[in-house]
DNA sequence: TAAAGTAGTTTACATTATAAACCAAAATCT
DNA sequence: AGATTTTGGTTTATAATGTAAACTACTTTA
């Protein structure tokens, strides 16, 4: 029997986002959306679901005067993301 | 900049029936039922999709006198399925 | 000072997933 | 034999989700 997927992590945008964190100490709001190629108002919506689930945490900042939202993933959201990283193998090994 | 995952397979009931086609020759309609956990809605709803969009073919037969369901993976679907990994590797590699 | 750009958030809509309800036939009770 | 349950599905209504458009607030440029 396959294994569940996490869903908040199998969704395009936000896998995309965790795959970026994992790796890097943190990443900031612009850096993210030009990785992903989401829009802004979708790559909120998806950072907050990740940051209620405590998979990363989200600091709103300013850079001089601009604002600036840096991302970290958390212990919880590696934890989440090597999981789902393993339940997903079942799926695409041959 | 991260790969788009084609949204057909990037479901989890979907991919599982995909995963589960790759490899064996063709697959009955129940055996993917259990295999996969879905109700036998969902998974009718799926199958039907991934055989409009060419991935599966569906042959409806008797067995005896009860109806039978055989899925098979399509030369698309393979290409389909081979890619969508591909992709997905970008997001999951450390 | 008006227009355009930056960095996001909110919200409304479209798509998707899912389960509940249903159907037809066969097997099992009583 | 007639009623009940089981099998193998399909249809459909609703809940959940994803996404873009519209918006806010502030800054920079013309």
């Amino acid at each position: 029997m396959l294994r569940e997927l996490d869903p908040l992590l199998h969704s395009q945008l936000r896998l995309g986002v965790m795959s970026l964190l994992m790796g890097v100490e943190s990443a900031e709001f612009v850096y993210l959306r030009e990785k992903t190629n989401a829009t802004a108002g979708n790559l909120s919506v998806q950072l907050d679901k990740l940051s209620e689930a405590g998979y990363i945490t989200i600091e709103k900042l300013f850079s001089g005067k601009k604002p600036l939202t840096r991302c970290r993933i958390t212990k919880k959201g590696i934890k989440a993301f090597e999981e789902y990283v393993s339940s997903l193998k079942d799926y695409i090994k041959k």
